[in-house]
DNA sequence: CATGAATGAGTGTTCATTCAT
DNA sequence: GATGAATGAACACTCATTCAT
C-alpha cells in the first residue's frame, strides 16, 4: 500500500508507519507477553473498523488467535480493553513529542515562530501516520467514552496545549505574532494542521500528496496572516 | 430551515438554542404523523449521545413513548433509521445553504473575498448551531458507514465544495487570493472555519464566545495569510 | 398449468378443478360477503403453501386485498380462520359424496365389488382434484390441531369409513371378497386409492398420467387379490 | 433398543418401542457432545408434536436442560436444526436399509415375489417403529421445506424406489408378476405397506395390532392381485 | 362496516462474561 | 495459564390482536 512517495523536507522522527498491523507494535511494551499484544492489536484494528460498540470480543479473539476466555484473562471486560489500552498508549506515544516540544520552546536558541510551527506540524503529521489507528480510534470513541476524554485531556490537550499557549506568548511578546487571544491563536493553527492532517492521514491518504510544499504553504499562510499589522 | 442567517456582530453567547428536542422538529417534514416525528427525534438524540451501536430500539421507542413495535412500523430496520433520516435531512437542511451560495458567488456584484468568508461563515456556524444533533450524528456515524459517507459526499462535498472551489478561482484571477492550489487554499479556509464550528458547538458550547469577534479574527488571518506576497 | 389431458373413462362429477385460485370459491357459500370470501381463499391457499404456523395474517389480508383489521372482523382469531373453514368447508364438499355412496350401496341394483370399487376411486379422485387446497390443507394441519382432527373423523370416517365397512361385508357375504377383517379390506383399497391420488394429485400432477388406465389396473389388483382363494 | 430386521411371524403388539426420549438416542453420532444430543432429542420431539413453525427455541432450550443460547453454539439457526438433524439421521437411518436391499435384490438365491415383499415390509414397519419420530418430523415438515424434500428424495427415493424397480423387473421377467409399468407395481405396493404403517404407528398405535397376521395379509393380496392373469 | 396505526408479548439470535477442565 | 463450552440478559425484529376514526 503506497503511502505517499513524495519527497520530504524537514525532519520527521519515527517514520515507522509499516504494515498496518504494525503501527501498534512498536508502541506496546516489550515485555508484553505475545498474547497480550495480539489481543490489543486486534482489537484496535477492529475499533477503528467498526467502532467499540461494533467489535465482538469474539472477533477479537478469533483476530488475535486467541480462545475468547484468554482476552477476559487481560483484560476484565471489554471496555477495559478500549480503556486501558487507547488512553496509556496514547500517553506513552506523546510523551517523546511532549518533551521534545518542550525544549524546543524552552531552548534558549528557539527560532522564529515559522520554524516553531514547521516543527509542531512535523511532528503531528509524523505522529497521524505512525499511529493512524490509535488516534483513530481515540478521535472515533472519544463522544461516547468520557473517561477517554479526559485521558485525552490530560494527556494531550493540558501537557501539549498549554505548553503551545506559552510559546504563542513569548512569540507576541517578541512581536512575531500580532495581538490576539492565544487560545484563538492555537486554534487557528491547530485547525490548519490538523485539518492537512485529516485529509492526508484519514480521509484521502492514496492521493500523492507533496507533504512539503503543502507544509510549507501552511506554514506561510500563518506567519503572515497572524502577523501584527 | 431559515434560523437567521444575517451577519451578527453583537455577541450572543449561545442563546436561542432552544430546547435539544426542537432542533430537529422544524427540520422534519409536517406532514410527517407525529409518531413518526418523535421516533426520529428521539433516535436522533440517542444516536448523537452513544452512537448508532450503542442505542437500542427499546430505548428510542420509549423516549419516544410509542411501542417498540412502532418503530418498525416506520422504519423496516434500526439502519433504516439511520440512513433513511441523516442523509435525507441533511439534504433537506443544506439545499437552501447551497442555494444561497450559489447566489452569493455568482451575483455579479458579489463583494469581496473577505465578505465572501464571511458569508461563508456564518452560514454555517448558524447551520451548526441550529442543527447539532443531525451534525454530531453525521460526523460521528460517517466512519461506520459507508452508504452515509456517500450521501454526504454527493450532498455537503459535490454540492458545496466545488462551489466553492469555482470561487475561489476567481478571487484568485482578480489578484485577492495568492497562487495556490485552489484545494489547498480550500482546505485552509474551511479548518480555520470547521476548527471554531468544533469547539464553538459541540466541544465547549457553555464558553462566553464572542461569535463576531471570533470570526472577524479569522477573516482577517485568512485574508492576510491567502493575499498575494 | 395443463392438467392431465388424457382420456378419461367412468364419471367425474364435479371436475371443476379450474384455475387455483378457483378451486375454493364454489365451495363457499354463495351468500357470503365479498370480503369474506377473499379472506378465505387467501387464508387457504397460504395455509397450504406455508401452513398455518407459517403465514401471516398480514400476508392473508393484503392478498385478500383487505385491511388487517377486517379479517379479525370476520374471524376473531387467526385459529378461528382456520378452524371455521377447514372443517366445515370439508363437510360441505363431503355430502353429495356421502349421499351418493349411500344410494350406491343400498341400491337393490348395485353391480360388483369392481364397480363399487370403480365409483369409489372416481369420486375420491374428482374431490382430491377439485379441492386439492383443502384437502392438502386438512392433511398438513391436522397434526397439529386436534380439533381439526375431530371434525375430519366424524364427516369424513365416520360418515364415509363406516358405509365403506357396511359395503365390504355385503360383498363378503355374496362372496366377491374373501374372509377378512372388513377393516384391514378397507384399508387396503384405501391405501391403494390414497396412494394414487397422493402421486396424482399432490406429489407429480403435471405427470402425463393415464387415470382410466391406473383405475382399471387398481381395481384389477383388488378385485382379483381381495378375491377369495 | 433392537432394530431388528429378522422377518418376524409371531405377533408383537407394539411392545418395546420404549421411552419415546430414546427413539432417537441411538441414532445419534455416539461422539456428539451430551448438550448437543439432548437439543437435538427435544426439537425433534417438539418439531414432531407441533411443528417446526409451531416449536420455540426457548421450549427446545428448556427440554433440553440447557440454556437458549447453546441452542445456537450447534446450530446457527433454528432452521439448521431442522435441516441439519432430518436429513442427515434419515440418511444414516436408511443406509442399513438400503444395503441390505442391495444384498436381497441382487443374491441369485433371492426367493419369491413373496418373500421379497416381507423383507420389504418388515424392514420399513420396524424402521417407522424405531424412528417414529424422524419419520414424523419428515413427513410433517416436507411440505414446507424444499430443501427436505431434496434430502429426502435423493437418500430415500432415488437410493431405494429405484432398486425396487429393478426387483420388480426381475420378477417380471421370471413370470411371478403381470406385465404392468413397474413403477405402478411399486406405487401399489409402497401404498399398502404405507398405508399400514400410518395407521400401525402413527394413526393408532395403542390397537392391538397383529402385524404377522396383517403382513400375511397384505402379501397375500398383493402377490394374488398382482400375479399374471 | 372497514380501516390501518398502534400495541406489546414473544421470537430467533447475539454477545460479554464465567468457569470447569 | 489457556481454553472454549456454557450462560442468560439483552437485542432487533415480528405478529396476532385491538381500537379510534
Amino acid at each position: 500500500m503506497a503511502r505517499s512517495t513524495t519527497p520530504r523536507r524537514g525532519r520527521e522522527p519515527h517514520d515507522e508507519d509499516a504494515a498496518p498491523e504494525l503501527d501498534l507494535a512498536n508502541v506496546l511494551d516489550p515485555a508484553m507477553p505475545d498474547a497480550q499484544r495480539r489481543i490489543v492489536q486486534a482489537a484496535m484494528h477492529a475499533f477503528a473498523e467498526r467502532g467499540y460498540n461494533g467489535t465482538t470480543t469474539q472477533e477479537i479473539a478469533r483476530t488475535a488467535g486467541v480462545a475468547e476466555g484468554t482476552v477476559f484473562r487481560y483484560y476484565r471486560t471489554k471496555k477495559d480493553l478500549l480503556l486501558d489500552t487507547v488512553g496509556p498508549l496514547f500517553m506513552r506515544v506523546m510523551s517523546p513529542i511532549i518533551r521534545r516540544n518542550i525544549e524546543t520552546i524552552f531552548s534558549t536558541e528557539y527560532p522564529s515562530f515559522a520554524a516553531f510551527l514547521r516543527a509542531l506540524v512535523t511532528d503531528r503529521l509524523a505522529f497521524a501516520r505512525s499511529h493512524r489507528t490509535l488516534v483513530r480510534v481515540m478521535a472515533q470513541e472519544i463522544p461516547f467514552h468520557p473517561e477517554l476524554r479526559a485521558q485525552f485531556e490530560s494527556t494531550v490537550f493540558d501537557a501539549t496545549f498549554s505548553l503551545g499557549l506559552g510559546a504563542i506568548e513569548r512569540f507576541q511578546a517578541r512581536g512575531e505574532i500580532m495581538s490576539l487571544p492565544p487560545v484563538t491563536v492555537a486554534r487557528i493553527c491547530g485547525s490548519v494542521f490538523g485539518g492537512y492532517i485529516l485529509s492526508r492521514v484519514f480521509l484521502d491518504p492514496d492521493r500523492a500528496w507533496d507533504d512539503a510544499a503543502e507544509i510549507d504553504t501552511m506554514i506561510d499562510v500563518l506567519t503572515r496572516g497572524l502577523a501584527p499589522h
